[in-house]
DNA sequence: TTTTAGACTGAATAATCATTCCAATAAAGT
DNA sequence: ACTTTATTGGAATGATTATTCAGTCTAAAA
């Protein structure tokens, strides 16, 4: 058989098997040949182009960048929403918010026990974003304290909110976010109210978490609830380029603090990375080398961020 | 929630499954979907036409029959696509519309001007097959009228597809196919709308037109847009057998109507003879002496045709 | 409000496809 | 001529994918 009829014998079959859609055992029956062979030419056509098959990429969509972004850090997923060229904070954590909302309303099961790290703007705009009633799950739980001494519960109301729209229940922690000292912290481990919560924090499924800079975030600055100028100078001694939960890393993602020094009360990194699925919320140019770290950290199995931000990831 | 997230998902799942070779389960696991969900998405990404698959004919497979056509009629390029031995009509249009797509987008240029007669099943083949970004022109204008007065707008639908797939602008004719009578026709030349485009048909560097018979397609039939009984038979007793954009030709390729009987408005034939190349796409065994008379009319300068209707175009 | 039709879901299963295995044949080397 | 090695074909099998089914939810209609 000459390679000129053999090639035309697998257009042949390629037109049949992918235009007409016939199934293989029907090509193999019409043109006298095994369901292998058939198979076997399908996968020949592929490999030496006879068919191509590709994907069109709408504009707006960064399937390529997502990719890059998964290999160069191993993180298993990625996703990056279009913003302008010179976005604001708030529309980026907008855009984030929303895609986030739309990933947990598609992926979410009924059974998920979901974790927030309660004091992001982005965990806040994608709560915004969720429909409520449209997916259901086993329970919210608190990953970091809330209840700041001066009376802040906005951690609370988070958190309450986005059981309510999940239509589950909520679990707080009745804690600041940071105690007085590691001492102060494990007595309060072991209060009632602490210890049950802290206790479930190993069956989070999902934890949903902010990626944050040394420099507090909003929330957390008018909450009051962070370290004072002192540690701070001495986590950015150490090298701390980023949190998750005000637990500090530095840039490989090792944590800043051994945990006899660590006075947070919260799901530490150690746990999360236990956890079976971590999505990460960030987003910002400032906020690049703190998500690089938690990259690297191997904390996040879903990182969603926007364009401009991922772009950077990529740029050494 | 918002359809771009929706589709960055059917566009990330298309991905992987196809250029990344993941099965659909892992994929699955990837992005926290059941494998029902992935095995829906791909069905809708091929429905939906974010995956193309195309089985490329390999080019001069028939090269003899192509170059007795070319040498039997002049004509510069003939390309034959292979088909089985009794071809349904919709396998005849759809090889032909992919190899034509093929072909276009293979030569196409960014600067090149197309013009389409937009009345034709194997032009919308043609379109369907055509991968979008793929490759560039600078714009797309309808050959032929196609507002029909019952409110038909398919082949406006028709041109500004293929310019978005073209990333180009697209040029609409606001008029019916054929007109009440050549006053009416002489009348609408010079409204705004129809002029400027009637007058870039100088400027069109490709043409791409269907090649029809004196019973007009379905997609006409449809559309109220075609001759009465009548005209038809006048045409008929003149020795007309066949029409590229509704100009009707004799078998040596003569134009049937004087230009002061002609009510149709779109690039008349001696337009199409001055233009640079004209891609002629028809197929099927009714057609041959339509095609036949086209080829005598030195009207196309590519004619890309099926196996079995070169072969019955060549037997006298 | 209740009803009903339609649209989704995931688990299970049916259908389809890819691969393995082995025998047969052909090509190449001794 | 006779191994040896490579290639090919097809039945059986294992893997993957599509579809069914039963249940849930949504939204329109009564």
């Amino acid at each position: 058989m000459s390679k000129v009829d053999d090639k035309r014998l697998l257009v042949k079959i390629a037109t049949l098997y992918y235009q007409d859609g016939l199934k293989q055992a029907q090509i193999a029956d019409k043109l006298r040949l095994s369901q292998s062979q058939v198979s076997r030419s399908i996968t020949r056509c592929l490999k030496e182009g006879i068919v191509k098959i590709n994907v069109v990429q709408p504009p707006n969509v960064f399937i390529a960048l997502e990719h890059t972004i998964q290999q160069t850090f191993s993180v298993p997923n990625v996703i990056v929403v279009d913003v302008e060229d010179n976005p604001t904070d708030h529309t980026i954590k907008r855009a984030i918010g929303s895609a986030a909302a739309y990933y947990l309303e598609n992926s979410l099961k009924k059974s998920d026990l979901i974790g927030i790290s309660s004091w992001s703007d982005t965990i806040r705009s994608m709560v915004d974003s969720l429909t409520p009633g449209k997916i259901q799950a086993k329970g919210v739980i608190q990953l970091l304290g809330g209840v700041g001494h001066n009376g802040n519960i906005q951690a609370t109301i988070l958190t309450q909110t986005m059981a309510d729209i999940l239509s589950c229940p909520a679990h707080m922690l009745p804690a600041q976010s940071i105690e007085q000292s590691v001492d102060e912290k494990e007595k309060l481990l072991n209060t009632s109210g602490v210890s049950e919560v802290v206790a479930m924090f190993d069956d989070v499924n999902i934890a949903i978490v902010g990626i944050g800079l040394l420099e507090p975030s909003n929330l957390l600055r008018n909450s009051g609830n962070y370290y004072d100028k002192t540690t701070l100078k001495m986590l950015a001694d150490r090298g701390a380029v980023g949190d998750i939960s005000l637990h500090y890393y530095n840039a490989s993602g090792v944590d800043v603090l051994e945990p006899s020094e660590n006075p947070v009360i919260g799901m530490t990194l150690n746990q999360l990375q236990h956890c079976e699925h971590v999505v990460g919320v960030a987003g910002g140019i400032d906020k690049v080398e703190a998500i690089k770290g938690a990259l690297r950290g191997g904390y996040i199995d879903v990182l969603i961020t926007d364009r401009v931000t991922a772009e950077a990831i990529i740029r050494r």
